[in-house]
DNA sequence: CCCCGACGTGCAAACGATTGCACGAACTCC
DNA sequence: GGAGTTCGTGCAATCGTTTGCACGTCGGGG
């Protein structure tokens, strides 16, 4: 900047002034320092101008890695999220930061903002981490949560309609006729909870009580949840249907079965959760509940930034929808 | 800080070195400025920190959007990429900035580096702006490309080995008897280019000469691809293989030959390229050439530390590998 | 008793931008 | 022709850290 101040002739206060367009400055003065600043490629230097201003455009995106439930950044729901997110931050004129920090010390995510780098925080998944959260939130954090609404929560969670969606998927598989529905997901994770809830609702709407033994208490892991279902059928456990609490999940079972020689949709009907790319590639296509992964990003950003702006931003549940392929009807 | 000096007693200066564990300050003192900064939950500024000290730990993550070619985040291989890319700049203790740029500006990716927000840009995907990217390197921005290497380019590259890949695809369909290979893919694009290079050498090695009809040139899209291959079957063009330079393209494939009642393998084997994580569990579960995308996150890291530390960094090829599956052999 | 080194600490000047205030020139109006 | 406006610009302080240099104190050796 004073170098150019210099070959323009002007002072640097001159030079900040005309690259931010005041309406002070002359507009010969203006053309030439734009000029020169093109000519130099110069841009502005981020860290002096954010010291000074105290402000900036970063958006945190935060991805807990949980040891635990092990589902990681390569899971392609999150990953679609992300793009999404990608989408919506840049579109907004904000960058976007990627973080992954360790799900046991969330507050970590604090950092960032701590330390001035970014303006807010993302975070997916909401895992069991839920007290975390809240903590961060009473510290003022600027921090919106993917995932779903809870009781007491001081942070603001945008979320599909979990309910709905076990509901959803729960009542196909019993106007199918299926009356032995295995559920595979772990309801110790809250949005698990909530579709659980809803299948849970709508079997006992049949007339159908819940069975214990077709609950496959697995978190997001593919061999997990292989491992789960492989027991079920050696232990000779009778269902006629499985809903997964992902497609990753209810791919795992489509292979079990498979090996099995149990036909699907014949014997067993699937439906999976998210409808992630490759559901509707898989053999058989897969009836799944689809996430609003598109709308999901932008009103995580606007959510976000809202909560910048001081706004204090009910939590949001975006609505969810049944996709019928091939794994329930042939 | 200033609050961490008044309460510690001590000066601000004090209180920085203390932080930074200068061995100058007594260990009392340093323990007492700990302390404090911990109780404050205090953390260094970073713009301060970066505008005095003229260093940060930001690496830029830049995907290109290219209109033409339409291949965008959502694509399967660059999420799994951009995962790969967290994991290994998160491990090495960086920040990782996405940003999505057009593709026919690219240079505005060196925005971050001028502006002193990163310290050097990993770009996925080189497409067909080989001259840009030259540009950038030539003006010393840090940079490494995921791609191919090209003659007579500044600036370092990291890919898998394509002209490999493209061998070991088609010397396997080859080798299972086949004469009448359909190639889909978009030779304009280097890394399509080098696919097709092996895949030409292998034909000629046969004896066989390559038949320009048996090439579907698309971009990295699934609608074009499907719609290429589907004009194929309509013209009745014989083939009795696919090699698709994506798996996503592959899929596709399998889509419109299901459609055209051609079986797979048994009328037509299907390869694709980059083993994504679905193309175990496609239908039938797909042959493959796997990129080693975990090992190419890593070595695009290194890659750029390297470059960024003064060295002059060799592109590097990374081996890649058949993965033989239901699509080619029953 | 004095000198010298080692050890902790503080002072103050950077880093690169922004901005309130003041200043000088040109112009208008009476 | 002088007073008051308007316009364009410069001065200098400021944001929060880091760090070369200087300073004071303490202890040991001569």
């Amino acid at each position: 900047m004073a170098d150019i101040a210099r070959l323009a002739g002007v002072s640097v206060a001159t030079v900040s002034r005309a690259l931010n367009g005041s309406p002070l400055i002359s507009i010969e003065t203006r053309e030439r320092v734009e000029e020169l600043a093109r000519s130099l490629d110069y841009s502005i230097n981020a860290s002096a101008q954010n010291l000074r201003l105290k402000q900036n455009r970063t958006i945190a995106v935060v991805i807990p890695y949980d040891k635990v439930s092990r589902q990681h950044v390569s899971d392609p729901f999150f990953l679609a999220m992300l793009g999404s997110l990608a989408d919506a931050i840049t579109e907004r004129g904000f960058d976007m930061l990627l973080s992954r920090v360790d799900a046991e010390s969330l507050d970590s995510a604090a950092r960032v903002i701590n330390s001035g780098v970014a303006i807010g925080v993302i975070l997916i998944g909401q895992w069991r981490h839920h007290d975390q959260l809240n903590q961060m939130a009473a510290r003022r954090v600027p921090i919106v949560v993917w995932g779903t609404q809870i009781a007491q929560q001081l942070y603001c969670t945008v979320g599909g309609d979990n309910v709905a969606g076990g509901a959803l998927a729960t009542q196909h598989l019993l106007d199918r006729g299926c009356r032995r529905i295995v559920f595979v997901g772990d309801p110790a994770l809250p949005e698990v909870a909530h579709r659980h809830r809803g299948h849970v609702e709508r079997l006992q709407a049949a007339g159908l009580k819940p069975n214990a033994k077709l609950l496959v208490k697995v978190p997001f892991d593919a061999d997990q949840a292989r491992a789960g279902i492989t027991r079920l059928c050696e232990q000779g456990v009778a269902f006629d249907a499985v809903f997964a609490c992902s497609d990753v999940l209810a791919t795992a079972a489509l292979q079990v079965l498979r090996q099995f020689g149990r036909t699907v949709p014949g014997e067993v009907a699937v439906v999976g959760y998210d409808d992630i790319a490759w559901a509707s590639h898989a053999n058989p296509p897969l009836t799944t509940v689809r996430q609003p992964i598109v709308r999901a990003g932008v009103e995580l950003v606007d959510a976000l930034l809202a909560t910048i702006a001081g706004e204090s931003v009910a939590p949001r549940t975006l609505p969810v929808e049944l996709v019928v392929r091939d794994s329930t009807e042939r």
